[in-house]
DNA sequence: CTAGCTTGTTGACGGTGTCAACATACACTT
DNA sequence: AAGTGTATGTTGACACCGTCAACAAGCTAG
């Protein structure tokens, strides 16, 4: 009763807010979203919001969440369909990842780049971004376990691959890299590498 | 004449706009820089900022150049000191990377991350990025000569190895890397692993 | 000394987030 | 069915903000 949603005055105001400002974000950037015109367009006033949404950040940091959810979603369906070797899994899943945030970037960037939301402890954004983080945590415990790479840390060596795909779609995103680039082909050239560089090898001197 | 310094009215009221844009930038974050801030703090009108830089944005793309410029120099600096290894030379790179990020967080913030700076092709920091990253790039062709690495792209290498870094950087910000975590270790790790997922080695088999 | 450009000030405008006071619509009790 | 309470939405107000136009003052060049 508290959570779902109900029809009152105008339907269901909550999702209709989060539903707009996400659009506004893809649109026209996190910069445009704004208590007064999420009101102006969903018909209602301007301190409507308030009665949902604590405050401003609040709101985002809803907003924030639903793509972590929608990323964790992504990763997860394309991650489950067959046996797959696991570099076959690290490696679609570092292209899933980098295409979601290139494919919605001013909501990536809302994801990981606003310091006003993260730099609150927010639960919520805790724990959508940490099951992230444990799925690819569990792809490099199994890719252990069969052998292929070395036995370190999982946590470890999925924070360094975690920054790579990452620092990757930042870069990207803030154009940062020569539009000639190849996007996709940074992504396998860079998960190709991260392999390789974790993979076990035999010692040659010293 | 145009651009040097002189003593007008204030003194040199854009350096010292650009000083205190900086100080407020590391104190309190980016967001907390404002105009009329500006002016208050260095005892001058709200308007007057306005003789120096054509607005708001303007201001902060100065400062996140001059930030561009404080991190070329430490990074040429530390390169510069004797003759050293590639493979030396690439890993302190990415540990003074690092380092500058996570020491100035507000400011590596301000150089990578604001939409609306990046967006608009500001040539300035354009430049100033480049200079970065051709210095990356001249590190991977002098390993490449040394015969260590794969001789392949070395712009796509050098987006590879400055996508690691920069997401580590980033991560680390905003805290999206668990507290417990060693920042210096993850660094050490994640250049290694990249050094050695570009290292030729012998095929195995097909 | 005067003319002109550079620099700084003040007033104003429209925009923002947010709160308090008020109004309404629905749900639930009786 | 009536009435009451709470969830929801509205309006007015306040203090900010970026920015511009009109004005004032200071320095420099002739």
């Amino acid at each position: 009763m508290t959570n779902s949603a109900r029809a009152y005055h105008h339907g269901d105001l909550r999702a209709a807010l989060l539903d707009e400002a996400a659009a506004m974000i893809t649109e026209e950037g996190a910069a445009s979203v704004t208590m007064r015109e999420l009101g102006r367009r969903l018909g209602v006033s301007r301190a409507a919001p308030y009665r949902h949404f604590a405050d401003k950040t609040a709101l985002l940091v809803a907003v924030a969440a639903a793509g972590f959810d929608r990323l964790s979603g992504r990763l997860q369906t394309n991650d489950g369909g067959g046996p797959r070797s696991s570099v076959e899994r690290f490696r679609r899943m570092g292209e899933e990842y980098v295409r979601f945030a290139v494919e919605n970037p001013a909501h990536y960037r809302l994801m990981y780049g606003k310091e006003a939301l993260t730099r609150q402890d927010r639960p919520e954004l805790r724990e959508a971004a940490n099951a992230i983080f444990d799925q690819l945590v569990g792809v490099f415990q199994a890719h252990q376990r069969s052998g292929a790479i070395k036995r370190q840390d999982p946590r470890a060596q999925a924070y360094v691959a975690w920054s790579a795909v990452h620092g990757l779609a930042s870069l990207w995103i803030e154009g940062q890299i020569q539009a000639t680039a190849d996007i996709d082909g940074l992504t396998r050239q860079t998960t190709r590498t991260l392999l390789d560089g974790m993979r076990v090898r035999r010692r040659r001197g010293a």
